[in-house]
RNA sequence: CGGGGCGUGGCGCAGUCUGGAAGCGCGCCUGCUUUGGGAGCAGGAGGUCGCAGGUUCAAAUCCUGUCGCCCCGACCA
């Protein structure tokens, strides 16, 4: 391919709506374009990666023994109402406006295909003898997100592979933990030939429903998401999901009477202790919630956050909101900010750490005064005690590890779901006895885009992009030094006929160009290898092969030139695997 | 949805406060020179200043409304 024959809109400057690296350097380098908040056109070069990725993908989910399909973007909206996520995922879910009843009206656009696949699977998967199986497809999903940002990282159209797997059991042969054991396993191939620096993670489920999840993680200032892994890596979980060890007893208490002082107006954390003169941690913090209309209390160290996940799980519900000032006040008796679990009517959760506090301080349930002295288990009900803070620095792993926090980009997530989708649809198969059971699923996902932008942000510098050699849009660039020099220009056409002929995939620069200017942007696009064509090395007999990650630089015979590229291209693959 | 910022040739920006001829850099086109880390000179094309109302002799600039985009937060299968 001839550069001034392709399509490469390479730019200088930095777009100014651009603050993350791989956005800009997307930008920069000609892959992408924007079309409005959150929808971006692949350009050709841009494209040419995203298809590599998908092939890669396609591979390994093949190899896994997984079956390609492909469902429509547009999903009748009454299947989405028997699993009762119109509601739950509210804006997300992208609706066509009709008139009235209207079919338009009736139908979405697909975020995700678990109510299609279930359908699907109800019609068809009706008896044990065809289970387990695998169906997946790689498409696009559309998704109304309140903000979508930093460049294809977070979008409302992006490219997903999402397969889903239907079992008769879950232990044992066939079961959903062999299958996705297996599709863990293919996760690890695919990030892994992408070049990734991947960290499989223990997730939360979220609203997709189901019990065990694992996200697969790419470290980078870019990413949304905080992973929470030990020094040594043995724990990585997902900050809302990373549990903690407990901490000792603080064993500074001379249990001390409850005494009611005058607070006024000190509601928070930070007023209360400097007004009292003690630290955060003698503080027990109260928080109101609501689950299933009822409220529910949270107590937690008052340097430590509630995780709202952890709660729920500790709790049983679905998912718990902040109660609004009107509950509060009905439950506490008292404005907000002078809760405090001492004589409090509600159901009490605990977290670990709270046990171990002494003559601690609490709101008095009385506007303007807080209690101290407070000893849990003396002056109330340990009756509910869990894991409910979030992770902090200081603290360590489960197994006693030290705990590292770092933000990362969520790049695939697999689920054990269960038969959520296929109770509410009524997904059944019939078992040997002619018993009908629903079906027990997996679902798995990938975001495709977010490879492409994760590869990125994992691999770049100053001067652009340095793509690994399985997802690079070309393999080598030809800089042809001086298109006017007839040598120059022959030589470069020779190795780029004698390049494609040997199956790599190799672009010329036949731009008449200086340069500075062509090596500028064939680092800024990343190509792994450049070959330059100039007369001053020609006129010793070579032409220079320089390897983009490394800068290292070789000379070498135009003979030999093909080799070299095909056995360097062989080395990089293999090194640059994660 | 709350807070903040921004919409001016393809891209990056100035001009807006204080109304009075739409500018600069990059890129693009033509010609000549140049060719090993984003070349030089000369000439040239390209913009109803997001959109709609209003005020005014006169609006990129002031007022009202509206749409879009970015950032922080909330939310996030």
């Amino acid at each position: 391919m001839n550069w001034t024959r392709y399509f490469i809109p390479t730019t200088k400057e930095v777009p100014a709506d651009a603050f993350v690296p791989s956005h800009q350097l997307m930008l920069r380098a000609g892959l992408i374009r924007q079309v409005g908040s959150g929808a971006y056109t692949y350009l050709p070069l841009g494209y040419r990666t995203l298809r590599k990725i998908e092939q890669i993908v396609r591979d390994e989910m093949n190899a896994a023994g997984a079956i390609e399909l492909h469902m429509p973007a547009m999903h009748p909206i009454e299947w989405w109402e028997q699993t009762g996520r119109v509601a739950a995922m509210g804006d997300v879910l992208l609706r066509l406006q009709g008139r009235g009843e209207d079919w338009r009206s009736r139908t979405v656009l697909g975020p995700t295909h678990e109510e299609v696949i279930t359908e699907l699977a109800r019609a068809y998967l009706v008896s044990y003898k065809q289970l387990p199986i695998n169906l997946y497809q790689i498409q696009t999903k559309f998704r109304g997100e309140a903000r979508p940002k930093s460049g294809v990282l977070r979008t409302r159209e992006f490219l997903m592979k999402d397969a889903y797997s239907f079992h008769e059991r879950v232990e044992g042969p066939g079961g959903l933990n062999e299958t996705y054991q297996r599709m863990y396993d293919a996760y690890r191939a695919i990030f892994g030939r992408c070049g990734l620096p991947y960290v499989p993670v223990e997730a939360e489920s979220g609203a997709i429903g189901g019990s065990v999840s694992h996200e697969f993680m790419v470290p980078t200032d870019a990413g949304e998401d905080i992973l929470v892994r030990a020094a040594d890596g043995s724990y990585a979980a997902n900050l809302e999901r990373a549990e903690v060890a407990p901490l000792p007893d603080a064993g500074d208490g001379r249990h001390e009477p409850l005494r009611e002082v005058h607070t006024p107006g000190h509601g928070t954390i930070e007023e209360i202790s400097r007004f009292l003169g003690c630290t955060p941690q003698k503080l027990i913090k109260t928080i109101i919630y609501e689950a299933n209309g009822e409220p529910l209390v949270a107590l937690v160290r008052g340097d430590h956050e509630v995780n709202e996940a952890k709660l729920a799980r500790a709790a049983g519900v679905r998912g718990v909101t902040q109660a609004s000032p009107e509950l509060i006040r009905q439950v506490t008796g008292a404005e907000v900010g002078f809760a405090g679990p001492v004589g409090l009517q509600a159901r009490i959760i605990a977290d670990r750490v709270v046990t171990t506090m002494h003559d601690a301080v609490t709101g008095a349930n009385k506007t303007d005064y807080h209690v101290t002295g407070v000893n849990p288990g003396r002056d109330f009900a340990l009756t509910e005690v869990a894991d409910i803070r979030l992770a902090m620095e200081g603290d360590r792993a489960p197994n006693g590890q030290p705990l590292r926090f770092e933000k990362c980009i969520e790049v695939g997530h697999v689920f054990k779901l269960g038969t959520k989708y296929s109770d509410a649809m009524s997904a059944t198969y019939l078992d040997a006895q002619g018993q009908a059971h629903p079906l027990i699923m997996g679902c798995y996902g990938i975001g495709l885009n977010r490879i492409m932008a994760a590869a990125i942000e994992a691999r770049h510098n100053d001067k652009g992009i340095c793509w690994p050699v399985a997802i690079a849009p070309f393999h080598v660039v030809i800089c042809a030094l001086d298109v006017r020099d007839e040598s120059v220009l022959a030589t470069a056409r020779r190795l780029h006929d004698e390049l494609e002929a040997a199956g790599v995939e190799v672009l010329l620069d036949d731009r008449d160009a200086r340069p500075g200017f062509k090596f500028n942007d064939a680092d800024l696009i990343g190509f792994p290898l450049r070959i330059n064509v100039g007369k001053r090395s020609l006129g010793d007999g070579v032409v220079e092969l320089a390897v983009r990650k490394s800068g290292e630089v070789r000379k070498l015979p135009p003979a030999e030139t093909v080799s070299a590229v095909t056995g360097l291209l062989k080395t990089l693959l293999e090194q640059e695997r994660t």
